[in-house]
DNA sequence: TCTGACTACTCAGATTCTTGACTATGGAGG
DNA sequence: CCTCCATAGTCAAGAATCTGAGTAGTCAGA
């Protein structure tokens, strides 16, 4: 029961589809949650049906109808509810690190490649984090935007984001970096182990 | 389907009973894969009907039987299957994050309560993985143990859980402190500032 | 005209995760 | 004696999530 949380958080920012959602779910609330696109349509329905969210047809041409969902009153005394209640603690389920976890028993190599991967998605996701922050703070400086803006909350989970991303990075790089030392230090084993990687 | 992976990697560093592995699900592999008691139990049996891990029954007297497990050369073929395969992206879930997504919407105080609770728990958790770096590191420093230590993944996968909880502590600390100071001008709004709606 | 891509959404089924029990023994504290 | 706590697990039900497919119209390109 918290998917519906967030959906509704993600509403506060005004109306959308749940295509839009959607596609949305991978920028800014993709941070904290990430839910696929079925998830997302079966939550605004249940939303809908509790009186959460209000929907709305929007009959278009040239492409199919479409349904938009604002948050009701019912809604954000919801998420007042949720805000008050004690949260569960956060968890992070990562594959790549169960893989690092487990390097030393496997193959480096194909870790070492996802490694750089990861990176790459990270510091691309860091890119459009920033990007947003920019676009949300328009042209107050980020201080000012904090103190006086009407709408920091998305700012502020975006900042938790890019820091995260960022640290992604670097750590991917930094352990990619020292595996492929480790590596080429074990297939060239003698006194002098110095030489770069060849690939 | 990765539990399963994260419990193998586990199982690396020695032979470990369910209960053990539940007690310690909480220090080193939970930073990147968190699971109940009962998962764990299950998968473990899931496991060892597998051939993937191998059990036996420890006998012990003024407290229950217990079973140890290890990792068979089928589980670590297995790891050695999924550590090649192409890793999923990874996702955090944070209810906290959440509420400050909506925290615009919401009455703020319990917010900041529970972002300096996490900021708190942050601390605790990272106290923790710096000793157990240290523990694992033995009297080498750490670029000295990273290239010659035989047993790293665990160590490369605590960095980034102290990472993580550094940066958490961080960001729920600037994030309290930030809406505090906008929940008290918001109570004495200083200058012709406009007035917003009470709580 | 056929293929594929985009918009917009729906359904069914399987797997995974969480909740909340329950069994059983031994020791500490009141 | 009774309760609480720790060890060491097991079971069952339900919620949440994921996989995979289907519907249906528009438009662009080969």
């Amino acid at each position: 029961m918290a998917l519906r949380h967030a959906v509704l958080a993600a509403l506060l920012d005004g109306e959308f589809s749940g295509y839009q959602l959607a596609k949305g779910f991978d920028i800014g609330v993709a941070n904290f949650w990430h839910a696929l696109p079925q998830q997302l349509y079966a939550e605004l329905s249940r939303l809908e049906s509790d009186g959460l969210v209000a929907g709305r047809e929007v009959v278009q041409d040239g492409r199919p109808n479409k349904r938009m969902f604002r948050v009701t009153d019912a809604g954000v005394a919801e998420l007042e509810r949720f805000a008050a209640a004690p949260a569960k603690p956060s968890f992070i389920r990562d594959d790549l690190l169960v893989k690092v976890q487990a390097v030393d028993g496997v193959d480096a190599a194909p870790v070492i490649a996802q490694l750089q991967e990861r990176a790459a998605v990270a510091e691309a996701k860091a890119e459009v984090l920033g990007k947003l922050l920019r676009r949300l703070r328009g042209d107050l400086d980020e201080a000012e935007f904090l103190l006086a803006g009407q709408r920091i909350g998305p700012y502020l989970t975006c900042q938790r984001g890019l820091a995260f991303e960022r640290e992604t990075r670097e750590w991917c790089l930094r352990t990619a970096e020292l595996l492929e030392r480790r590596e080429s230090a074990r297939r060239a084993p003698s006194g002098s182990a110095r030489r770069g990687q060849g690939g």
